[in-house]
This record gives C-alpha cells, sequence and structure tokens, in this order.
DNA sequence: ACTCTGACTCAAGACGCT
DNA sequence: TTGAGTCAGAGT
DNA sequence: AGCGTCC
C-alpha cells in the first residue's frame, strides 16, 4: 500500500520522479526517507510485503483490473484532448505496483540492513502473526483488517513525517473488543458484514445496522437467515456471498509461522557503498543526501534502541475541540468500532506508548 | 426531527529554506 | 486505489 | 506554515 501511494503522491509537474534513463524513483524516495525517519526515531521496523492475494479476492482484483483498463483508456484520450490537469488525474488513476517496484523496494531495505517478509498472502495477516508471536511490537498499517487478523496492537499513521496532520494511533484488539463486548468471532462477523476485501458490502447495512444486526443474532449464520427470511425484504444479501469463506480467511490465513527460521530478522548495519551505488550511480540520488542519511542509518544501528515515541505522542492536542472531534468520528464507520478503542487509548495511554516497535 | 446510507469530492510523500 | 469529509434523500 | 524541489 505505501508503495503505491508513493507512486500517486512523489510527483513533480505531474510526473512521478524519474532517473535520467527514465526509471521511476518515486517509490525509492519514499521509502528511504520515510524509513530513515522511522529508524531515527528509534523504531526498529520489519517490513512485510504482500505475496499471492487469496483466491477468494480474485472477483475484488478483477474489477479493479478493469478500471484500471478503463483508467488507461481515459489516461490516453486525455493526452490527446485534455487539459494538463486532466492528464495528470487519468495518471495517477492508473498507477499499478509493478514487481520491479516490488524488487527495487527489497534491494533497497537489504542495503539499509533493514528486514522484510514477503508474506504467502496477505501482508496484514502475516503482520499479525509477528505481532501476536511478540517478533515485532505492533502491527503498523492503515488497514482495520489487521486487527480482525488477530493481531494485539495496530499502530496507524505511522509515519513520523513533519506534517503528519493525523497523530499517531494505537489500537489494542483486547480493549476494541472489552469496548464492543464481543468474542473475536463475533467481531469477525461483524467486519466481514461491514464490507471486507474479500466480498460485496450488503447494500443497505452500514456500521450501525450492521453492529445491530450481530448484537441482536450473535452470529453471521443467524444474521443471513434473519435477512432471508424477513418478510418485509428489507436487505437483499448478494448472490455469491461466501462468508464462511471470508470467515476462514480471517481465522486461518495462509501465513509464515513465526518460529520458521525465515522469521529470524536481523538488523544490520547499512551498505553504504551498496546504497550510494543503486541511489546514486544507478538512479540519480544526490550523493550528500545519500552519505548523510546512511550515516543516520549506522548510528541508529548502534544506539540502544530506545523509544523516543513519546516525544511524538506528546504532539497529540487534547483540546476541548479535539475531543469533540473525535466523539463526532467516533460514531462512524468500520472504524467506529475501532476509534472508540482508539479514543480510550488516547485519553489512556497518551504518552506511554512505548515503541519497541520489537524488541 | 432524527438516523442512516450512499453518492460525491478531494488529496495523496518528505525535505529544507524562508 | 484508499480515506476522509460533506451533503441529500429515504426511512423511521 | 507555505512552497519549491527532490529524480
Amino acid at each position: 500500500m505505501s508503495i503505491y501511494s508513493f507512486l500517486v503522491a512523489v510527483r513533480s509537474d505531474g510526473q512521478q520522479l524519474m532517473s535520467d534513463t527514465g526509471e521511476t524513483t518515486s517509490h525509492l524516495m519514499g521509502m528511504f526517507y520515510r524509513t530513515l525517519r522511522i529508524v531515527d526515531n528509534g523504531i526498529k521496523p520489519l517490513y512485510v510485503f504482500d505475496g499471492a492475494p487469496p483466491k477468494l479476492k480474485s472477483g475484488e482484483l478483477a474489477k479493479r483490473f478493469a478500471r484500471k483498463n478503463e483508467a488507461s483508456e481515459q489516461h490516453e484520450e486525455a493526452k490527446e484532448t485534455g487539459t494538463a490537469e486532466e492528464v495528470e488525474k487519468f495518471s495517477r488513476r492508473t498507477v499499478r505496483v509493478t514487481r520491479e517496484h516490488n524488487e527495487e523496494c527489497r534491494r533497497l531495505l537489504r542495503l539499509m540492513g533493514i528486514p522484510f517478509i514477503v508474506a504467502p498472502t496477505e501482508a496484514e495477516a502475516q503482520c499479525a502473526v509477528l505481532a501476536r508471536a511478540g517478533k515485532v511490537y505492533a502491527a503498523a498499517s492503515e488497514d482495520m483488517d489487521t486487527l480482525t487478523f488477530d493481531s494485539p496492537i495496530l499502530l496507524r499513521h505511522l509515519t513520523f513525517s513533519e506534517q503528519r496532520k493525523e497523530p499517531i494511533q494505537e489500537i489494542h484488539l483486547d480493549k476494541t473488543l472489552e469496548g464492543l463486548n464481543m468474542d473475536r468471532k463475533q467481531f469477525i462477523d461483524l467486519c466481514i458484514l461491514l464490507g471486507c476485501d474479500y466480498l460485496d458490502p450488503v447494500p443497505k447495512i452500514g456500521p450501525n445496522t450492521a453492529l445491530k444486526l450481530i448484537r441482536d443474532h450473535g452470529t453471521l449464520e443467524k444474521v443471513v437467515e434473519f435477512i432471508e427470511s424477513d418478510p418485509k425484504k428489507k436487505y437483499a444479501i448478494p448472490e455469491d456471498w461466501p462468508y464462511q469463506d471470508a470467515r476462514e480467511l480471517f481465522l486461518h490465513p495462509d501465513v509464515r509461522s513465526a518460529d520458521d527460521p525465515e522469521c529470524d530478522f536481523k538488523w544490520e548495519a547499512p551498505d553504504v557503498e551498496g546504497l550510494v551505488q543503486f541511489l546514486v550511480n544507478e538512479k540519480g540520488f544526490n550523493e550528500d543526501r545519500v552519505r548523510s542519511a546512511a550515516q543516520k542509518l549506522q548510528k541508529n544501528v548502534k544506539t540502544a534502541q530506545q523509544s523516543r515515541l513519546e516525544g511524538f505522542f506528546k504532539a497529540i492536542p487534547k483540546t476541548e475541540d479535539q475531543k469533540k472531534d473525535l466523539k463526532r468520528k467516533h460514531e462512524e464507520k468500520v472504524a467506529d468500532a475501532k476509534k472508540k478503542k482508539k479514543e480510550d487509548a488516547k485519553t489512556k495511554k497518551e504518552t506511554k506508548a512505548k515503541a519497541h516497535l520489537n524488541s
């Protein structure tokens, strides 16, 4: 996901940044400096790449593919007849993360001494396993599915960027379940009903209705039964809606077990000359910047991994306005469930966040 | 009057100088 | 693509 | 904070 957003966002004159040979460098730029910043704040990150998507997702993916193709056509057309703005707009829509982008990012991480793993399928599921096993402190993702995959802690907006508009959120699964007064199975059912990546959403059922239905009936089986037997035909389950399969994916995703040798992660010193070769010689980055960045990395490898997260959490404002704002948001969306959680986390843990992003 | 969903819109990353 | 925010209209 | 620049 982040590679994608780098490709979309890191631009100049509507074009992605490129080396002089015309290869895109936006993803490397984004990865490099974000990772640097994270490390510089005392976090030892572990990256998880997506593997092959589960079969259940193929329907969704096919739709996306079709939309991309459509966007490509519009992009071509815009280049002929449209304004510069239109061209740029469609250009962003046609962005795809390629195998090459992924491989270059991995090469970059290797040179930086940052470990990573390629998940068998969904990265979020793998993150959850590693977090649950204590290999890392938490799973950082924007995707709420991470909780559904049973990660004990989810961090959102972990970018440490200067102009982070969103504060870092630390969401604890146990508190979330507690707040909802649900067990994990119900929580999974709720998330499926709310609309997950694998299934079409049920029309007319939004966050509130979903929550109510699960509360009233307990399980998806019962909910579906209720909906289908409702004489008023208020809701309609989509034709092809294998919710059991989706549930199975959340309960037993295809992941690398945490005690697998592949999950024996090491944070190492950066290969400075390798970085220079790659980023400067091959991709045209500024040598001074790369070297000073590499130096920072080096320094941080030695530094005892002491948390500096506090410094960032303290920035979270707590005015009355802010609180109101949170309350309002708190009442919406899937996030609803979890955001409620976040509120707790905020009012309580605020500054307590420890950042052994791993041990 | 109030609640809820759905449709629409917009922006999207990080650095460093002023 | 995603999310976040806003708005209108249907339903209760 | 705003804005040009990174490649």
